[in-house]
DNA sequence: TTGTTTATGTCGATA
DNA sequence: TATCGACGTAAACAA
């Protein structure tokens, strides 16, 4: 394919019919630099972690220049195949056909071998590494709570962020007015079983670190799950322990900070 | 682009260039049963579960025929942008951009944006949907120990699989010659401080049915973790409740089941 | 459909 | 580097 724009320095296009020894030529050439996208009948054999096997079929192949290689289907939205960031693809030519092997040390050694019996499409292209900003996660809720305690306890303060515990982080600890405890886990989807089993374990360091009566304990510590919904067995649980669910979008919106994000998608979720 | 091979019934490849009304119209077309890929310069929106926007930024867009939306960059394993298989891609072209916006409900609403700014590739093709064969996952080793209990626990018999429990499933239940309970917990991977924490509530589920006396308990009760490896402080919690821990590469090959790929992985992350 | 668990999870933050 | 927990986790599997 010629160029008449010039436009050759951002991508590379080749079509069916090429040889594949320029493919492996191009593939090699540009790797570290280019993605390299392949679209052919190919079989794929894996051995690491696990190991798998694929029949032939027609696939795209992308390895990116950090060292990622992915291997889509025409469906799911993960890939078939993949080896992480880091990992190397050498192309070859064996008995006429194309073939791509991908070695990672990352977790010991691990080799993705990809055979093609046929290309209909080869392109090298240098993308973006931009990344994006997001918004509406657990660490904004945590940092809303975190501002406004209020949210979540009327009149509390926050007397603890992250705090390490033997079974993990406490999100936040808060404190109210009768010197109540409140241990505070936040998660950003509908709370399950182990989500309610965390926050017991919390709950229960915080308790033998207080190291009080066991009545003054009951009253003193109490646990308060934060989420959009809550499974009915967690609830269960949780309601036996005598524990909190708090539904963010309860919150509404505060001086202190927008969830209109959040809420706006709660609200949407609600109506589905 | 002509095609004097024929293979534009396998392949349509377009270059840099095409008026986007085309490009629309073919996505329009093709999109419900061909995957289609184009590689531009794109800005993302996303709003859903959480938002998020990407920069102007050269990327790949593969639209499968499942309703799968995937966006990458030139890095990481995992996509910038996507949407679940079940949504709705529409192109239209706006202000000379083609834009298409994807469409979710499968969690509440959630929609993607892609603008175009620049249009570098766009590909149709027909991919296959084959999945693989795959073998050295967590079932395997279940299985390995539900057909030869002796590989964990000399002289064992199997007296439960899928055990239900108010914390979850216990993977497999094993008795042994003293009528001993071990309770098997199956990691495929390193494990960490929640796979002891499970183990312990389910042994303690276990004791808690058993309804026996706390010295008889204590003996007769015995957590078995079996996984590649465990953490420093995850191993600190199993030894303090005097559970044991199993590293299954020690099964080695038996008559019943073979481990040979699993051992081989193992083997191979040994000398790294 | 719903809930639960696994995954070659991946990825980022932190000690 | 190893560990830990969140993720728009996704995908498989059982109920």
């Amino acid at each position: 394919m010629g160029s008449p724009e010039g436009w050759e320095r951002e991508i590379i296009i080749l079509g069916p019919g090429e040889p594949i020894e320029r493919i492996a030529d191009l593939f090699l050439k540009n790797s570290k630099t280019h993605t390299s996208i392949i679209v052919g009948e190919c079989d794929i054999t894996y051995k690491g972690r696990a190991s798998s096997k694929a029949p032939w079929g027609v696939r795209i192949v992308i390895y990116k220049a950090d060292g990622t290689l992915i291997i889509h289907e025409g469906r799911d939205r993960d890939p078939l195949n993949w080896q992480p960031p880091g990992s190397l693809c050498i192309p070859s030519t064996v008995e006429g056909q194309l073939v791509i092997t991908c070695n990672s040390r990352k977790y010991g050694y691990e080799v993705v071998v990809i055979r093609f019996k046929k290309i209909l499409a080869s392109i090298w292209s240098k993308l973006s590494t931009t990344g994006l900003e997001k918004r509406g996660t657990e660490r904004d809720i945590s940092e809303a709570i975190h501002s406004n305690p209020d949210l979540v306890v009327p009149g509390a303060t926050v007397i603890g962020h992250e705090v390490d515990t033997p079974s993990g982080k406490i999100d936040l600890l808060l404190r109210d007015r009768d010197g109540r405890i409140y241990v505070i886990e936040i998660k950003n989807e509908k709370a399950g079983l182990s989500a309610v089993n965390q926050l017991i374990r919390y709950v229960e360091y915080i308790e033998s670190v207080m190291k009080r009566t066991r009545e003054e304990r009951e009253k003193s510590v109490i646990g308060v799950l934060v989420s959009p919904g809550i499974s009915e067995r967690a609830k269960e649980l949780l309601i036996k322990q005598g524990f909190i669910h708090i539904d963010p979008k309860t919150f509404k919106q505060t001086r202190h900070f927008s969830l209109t994000d959040y809420i706006y998608y709660k609200d949407n979720k609600e109506r589905s």
